[in-house]
DNA sequence: GGATAAGTGTTATTATTTATCAGTCAACTC
DNA sequence: GAGTTGACTGATAAATAATAACACTTATCC
């Protein structure tokens, strides 16, 4: 069994969990992404998707993102507009992407740290942070 | 003078200094950006622009946007696809950025801290950063 | 004053995302 | 197990966001 399999199991498992319907299609996309080395445009998912779901549509990928979004089984990066798996949907993290601008490669960080500062930043001017969007772009330890 | 002018004042003496042609466009998009309370979409600029020159096209507020982004007088907002202006782009800041979810005020705020914690964490698994991202979306103390 | 580069006008196209309505399927009720 | 309900998917269209390419104009520099 690879080790796609095993997570899109353990995907599987945790929506039934949450009463949530881990359907063909939203399989298919989350196994999509978890196959992907990093993140991966909207419509290059769709073209990937096609191969097996030949009626896909953008609006096929885009609902499934949602629901892949809304349950944490995966992440949007905002400053490329591409949408990468989340590996550890299980155990409730705070999340924050290293983006490599030179291989592509994201790796996903879970700082609590960095988290805590920005809540604390927020909360000395007043502002009660709902969501945090952290990336940052630049060179990973095998381009460098 | 308004408050509005000043930063415009400050802005072309920037320009100048750095050698870059504050024209009129950049000028009056810059203006724009200025009297906004929040962020703004560049098709909802480009509308605004539109009043006082009329020929302006999506290109016309992109490439304007490129040269203000360049020089640091305006920030793009990732996770809403927004621009708003800078302030203070004469001091060399990290920038972080609290956008109310209510009222879509942003507040820009400059957390040496932060940024420096994000390298950190970045560094210790061998990444090198060269640019961040960090919004928060929230509640405002006004809104709360 | 002419060469050069930077800036702008213009048209077209691509990329990203959402809305809407109709049909289908799963789960739940009686 | 037939019917109802809500969730899911199919399909079409449109809105929103961003870039490409080429022509023309203007500023700068020698």
């Amino acid at each position: 069994m690879t080790n796609i399999d095993l997570n899109v199991n353990k995907a599987r498992i945790f929506c039934e969990k949450k009463g949530a319907r881990f359907t063909t299609l939203r399989e298919k996309v989350y196994a999509l992404l978890l196959q992907q080395d990093g993140a991966i445009g909207a419509y290059e998912l769709l073209d990937s998707l096609k191969l097996t779901e030949s009626a896909a549509k953008p609006a096929t990928v885009y609902r499934t993102l949602d629901f892949l979004l809304e349950f944490g089984l995966v992440h949007k990066l905002e400053s490329t507009n591409a949408f990468v798996a989340c590996h550890h949907f299980d155990c409730n993290h705070p999340v924050q992407f290293l983006i490599c601008d030179s291989c592509g490669e994201v790796q996903e960080i879970q700082s609590l740290g960095l988290k805590d500062t920005l809540d604390k930043q927020a909360m000395s001017v007043g502002f009660k942070v709902a969501k945090q969007t952290i990336e940052a772009h630049g060179t990973c330890a095998a381009c460098k």
